[in-house]
DNA sequence: GCGAACTAACCCATTACTTCA
DNA sequence: TTTGAAGTAATGGGTTAGTTC
């Protein structure tokens, strides 16, 4: 895979839940985002809004862009990401609480209810798929396998704990999670029940699925870094290696052209006119010639970088050169 | 105002389990 | 069929920040 690292703003783009979402209507999605910093700790506020972070972002561009669901593409009507549906101006109704017994029953493990709330960014949202009562046909694709997993979720769930079970999660959870995650990565409480409840998962089970999935997230993102750090290291040491063969050659130059060694300047310059080297002492400032009638070599610049040819700066200093030749 | 206790949310390392070559 | 690697859901501990007393 190619993995394209690009430093910008992008969080502007993403909001939530009040704000539409400027995905270009048709173009490829911006690959993937990675904002805010995992290396810094939010604040309780940020937190629970997921947004407001007046850091700059560090976007992460995965080419190509994995096959997660696009806002246009999907997911299916029947699962929609609650704020994208909102602000998208998508056919939300107003949810029935009522229509979930068994979540307000449940309510998942962090002891919160979202049934009563007002407030709650739960009611609009657009429910036509499923409900916690495990009618898992309706995720459409599921395999039998899944289906099962789905159906014993609840049983399971309630169980003593003695074993731990890992259930998969559907291809069209995934999904779903991956388009959410995209959109923020970070959920208050009152997003974590919706998406819990459009996904038929317990609160801590999407809380666990954006832990889990910012960690790949960082994981990746320090590979790239990784493989950035290492090129430029590799780039480094090619330059450093080149600058101590030249420096090799600036010193074997100096011994075999001994009147080199009595210059104090660091700089050599030839008067086009006369042919004559000037050197121009930067410790001194003091300007000196030396008779190149001699010499065949070329005038340099006596430094650690690449030699080059220095024509004189201006007139005076050529002006200069020649009025301490001729003295 | 200050500090201890509590809580919530998060990160991180790790484990346990599943999938696949 | 077995097996080891990779992927990932889940767990537990530690940290940080907000709230309460």
């Amino acid at each position: 895979m190619e993995l394209a690292l690009s430093l910008g703003d992008t969080s502007k783009s993403f909001t939530f839940l009040d704000k539409a979402v400027t995905l270009p209507p048709n173009k490829d999605p911006p690959g993937f985002c990675l904002a805010p910093s995992f290396a810094e700790k939010r604040s309780d506020s940020e937190r629970g809004t997921a947004s407001g972070s007046s850091d700059p972002p560090v976007q992460l561009d995965l080419l190509p862009f994995s096959p997660v669901l696009r806002p246009q593409q999907h997911p299916p009507s029947h699962l929609r990401i609650p704020w994208l549906t909102q602000a998208c101006g998508g056919a939300a109704r107003v949810l029935d609480v009522n229509l979930f017994p068994a979540a307000t029953a449940e309510d998942g493990d962090d002891g919160t209810s979202l049934s009563s709330s007002p407030n709650s960014a739960v009611s609009p949202f657009q429910m036509d798929f499923c409900t916690r009562n495990g009618n898992a046909a309706e995720f459409g694709s599921r395999n039998k396998r899944e289906q099962q997993e789905a159906e014993g979720r609840a049983s399971d769930d309630d169980e003593n704990g003695s074993t731990r079970k890992k259930l998969r999660l559907s291809k069209e959870q995934s999904a779903f999670l991956e388009e959410s995650f995209k959109e923020h990565t970070t959920l208050n409480p009152k997003q974590k029940l919706a998406l819990a409840k459009q996904l038929n998962l317990r609160p801590r089970q999407v809380e666990v699925w954006f832990q889990n999935r910012r960690a790949r997230t960082k994981l990746k993102q320090t590979e790239v870094d990784c493989e950035y750090l290492k090129r430029c290291c590799e780039t480094l040491t090619e330059e450093n290696r080149r600058l101590q063969k030249e420096l090799q050659e600036l010193r074997a130059l100096k011994s075999s052209q001994p009147f080199y060694m009595q210059l104090p300047a660091t700089t050599l310059t030839m008067c086009p006119s006369c042919e004559r080297v000037a050197t121009n002492s930067t410790t001194t400032n003091q300007t000196s010639i030396v008779n190149n009638n001699a010499s065949s070599q070329i005038p340099v610049e006596l430094s650690l970088s690449k030699p080059r040819i220095l024509p004189f700066p201006n007139g005076q200093v050529q002006a200069q050169a020649h009025q301490i030749a001729s003295s």
